[in-house]
DNA sequence: AATAGTCTGTTCGCTAACCCACATCGCACA
DNA sequence: TGTGCGATGTGGGTTAGCGAACAGACTATT
């Protein structure tokens, strides 16, 4: 995926009537994405949005203590960076890639302008706002209420869900991170998986061996989000 | 406040251009907000938009087991029901009147239409969204990393600000169903505030003696929101 | 083949928050 | 003036997750 053949993999991208894509196609820029790139910092003016193709984009929140926390992922079924159409230029978060891949990026004038005089790619861009939204909500109860087990379980089917496929290349240090618990918390939970027939873990790689297990141990949440995400991109067809 | 005099303290409101707030006056009407009411159910569609004057909305999550979380607090600095301009129609979330006070209701399908026609209201209200979204966040952070003694805190000025007051009513058991903690747990923490002097709490009300205290024992959760809310309202004023 | 570095597994004590049970206090209303 | 109920305070046992420290295992590099 090195050309610019792979822009329909974007569901925000292939959602576009054939008019608007032609619009917005030479603004595109094809960019390789690699794993652990800071796309923006906290605070930092917002100069680019980018729709992932096949690479995960995690928004971490960090506190002053060092301490971090994903808020929400996004993948091909989304795009980074729609502050710039919220009006903020900035967001408080922190955008890595957590897996490697492309992405379409696209300078943030241009989506503004787009968004504001024309209402296709403002329904589109809206409505996985929405979508946002309600994966950070569902984060913030996940994190009150759900273990750690569970927690990895959603964590886990919703990178998934952005690979399609079902190996992932990724330490317990850094799943840690996302989850904002210790390594030690991850292991213990990763090795319940692996026990139970779930997962193999081996140095940096996770394959699910048993989805449908993964999704019995996870807690609701994961299932709910995927239900909204859904529900909102169905919606998003008609025009 | 019982007429329509008061419209002005919707701070979204207030920012209107007089144009635009004469077209959306006629539509507005003026509604009493009790305490407990449930404004929308969770994946119930949104038929009315709100714009608090002086009541205090909470936007709750609760899980298939029955427990819940506060996900943000919206007061006269904002509005409720923001998911039918982002063409979502509902939310997964509760929102429960967390105090009584009075709202503009608007229907939806104006707003809407509002929304779409003209910016000036657009760009408020998605401003707004983006204050909610970093409330969200820091929420989902919050829970993972910070006390309840911590959390507590944050409730009791992010409460605070919306009333502009320094008394509040409200039990411990209420508090402890929005920050989605026991009980027992709001009891200690408060009890601990009590000592210190900052708070003063008697059966169902709540005062603030110690404001400057308050922040010093709260962690740094309310800070970010309070500066990116203002960010981005400060924005507002020009259009 | 040796070595250094990284990743994973495991342990021990500790604390915050949980669950459950019950005591007490104060306001409202009869 | 009681009396009942809702609100608050307290305690004991339990557990999930934390912090730190360390051992083993795999990989890459020389």
């Amino acid at each position: 995926m090195s050309d610019t053949s792979d822009i329909m993999h974007n569901h925000l991208l292939a959602a576009l009537s054939e008019t608007a894509r032609q619009r917005i196609l030479p603004k595109l820029k094809h960019v390789e994405m690699s794993l652990g790139d800071v796309i923006y910092e906290s605070g930092q003016t917002i100069e680019y949005v980018y729709f992932p193709v096949d690479c995960i984009i995690s928004l971490l929140y960090v506190t002053v203590n060092g301490s971090s926390a994903e808020i929400s992922v996004v993948g091909k079924e989304g795009m980074v960076g729609v502050a710039v159409v919220m009006g903020g230029e900035s967001t408080p978060n922190r955008l890595v890639v957590q897996s490697r891949g492309y992405a379409y990026r696209l300078p943030a004038a241009e989506l503004k302008h787009e968004f504001n005089n024309h209402s296709e790619i403002r329904v589109l861009t809206l409505r996985f706002t929405q979508a946002l939204i309600t994966q950070m909500s569902q984060t913030a109860v996940c994190n009150r209420h759900h273990s750690i087990d569970q927690q990895l379980c959603r964590w886990l089917l919703l990178s998934m869900d952005r690979l399609e496929c079902n190996q992932l290349n990724m330490t317990q240090e850094l799943i840690a991170n996302m989850l904002g618990v210790r390594r030690e918390g991850v292991t213990e939970a990763a090795g319940k998986l692996q026990k139970l027939g779930v997962i193999e873990y081996r140095r940096g790689r996770i394959i699910v061996l048993d989805r449908p297990q993964l999704e019995a141990l996870c807690c609701e949440c994961y299932d709910v989000v995927k239900r909204e995400t859904n529900r909102l991109q169905v919606q998003g067809i008609h025009f």
